[in-house]
DNA sequence: ATGATTGGTCAACATAGCTGACATAAATTG
DNA sequence: CAATTTATGTCAGCTATGTTGACCAATCAT
């Protein structure tokens, strides 16, 4: 593959036109929108691979991610955080039960509810699937430092849909918002 | 839907493990996981709804923006950003050209190369598409300032792939790195 | 001329989302 | 208690988007 040219030669000037802000350049937020595009399938990259071998795919480990978060969750809960059908959830999360990753219990308090929790099997999967990813995290954090985390936490928060804000304050009391 | 039940107690004190940062703990690696998950479901979800509604998905929406980023890419260099198959793109790509959003000329240079480049329809909806996606990037920008961007791009670009770091340094030459 | 490169095509398959319809059991409400 | 709502599951079928493998044609490079 021939090599792209660069979309910006080097040696022009930044553009002086009608900004408010440096950062707010149709160059930079284009560069954005390329980052989270190529960040996320490079970051989801490797738990694929691992995934793949065991004839399992991303939208298994978003499940065994979650609950392995938070044990005991309810299919409602999970069904919240994903947005996803529940006939759609249904299909993977029935062949994680089947294949042991996965196991429900009736809830006490309310019987119609099917709290999910990981096996051991499943969590180790969950640790392994995670660690890969935090290692990548780890990496990019200690190589950029905590204002650039700082930074990089504050932004994605913003680039958020108003309910899912809420949600991860819910999550994380100590979040800078 | 019953809410989830925090995942940290407000009440527990940071854990003062064997970390090399604050940031470097579990749970702020975990935090990361997730900000990129339903930041990026968010982020690409206003782009989707007005794609649905043309009949186009995701995968067209990639080919279109890259093409609009770059006018007479060749099929190579879009396969190469993309990393799908050819079969893949060809599909997509087939049914871009037929509904007349992308149009094909043939290489000067080389005339087994097919140049991709927008048709007037094609680019009002990249503009349409990137419109939408540089909002949010310009309002989470603003919201955060400029210290914010910084470390948000040096996060992202940490958590690629070398080769992808190598791209983007071509891409953007005043990338900083 | 030969071989490599660029691009396209056909066929078959897998994953993961979707809608719609329907069923069961448990909880809630009048 | 009866009626309704809620939580969950299931069947059937559709769509989008990725994958392999095989094969072909045009063009370029040696």
């Amino acid at each position: 593959m021939p090599p792209l040219k660069p979309l910006h030669p080097a040696a022009s000037p930044a553009p002086s036109g009608p900004q408010k802000g440096l950062y707010l350049r149709k160059q930079d937020l284009r560069r954005g929108i390329e980052l989270m595009f190529f960040a996320y399938r490079d970051f989801t990259g490797e738990a694929d691979e691992i995934l793949s071998e065991l004839g399992l795919g991303r939208a298994h480990h978003r499940v065994i991610y979650f609950v392995g978060r938070q044990p005991d969750m309810t299919v409602s809960q999970l069904l919240g955080i994903l947005k996803i059908t529940k006939q759609s959830l249904s299909r993977v999360l029935s062949h994680l039960i089947d294949t042991g990753y996965i196991r429900q219990s009736v809830g006490a308090r309310d019987k119609r509810q099917r709290l999910l929790a990981l096996t051991d099997k499943g969590a180790a999967l969950e640790a392994k699937l995670t660690d890969v990813q935090c290692r990548r995290f780890a990496a990019a954090y200690s190589a950029r430092g905590g204002d650039a985390v700082d930074g990089f936490v504050k932004v994605l928060t913003s680039l958020l849909d108003e309910d899912m804000r809420d949600e991860l304050r819910r999550q994380y009391p100590d979040h800078l918002d």
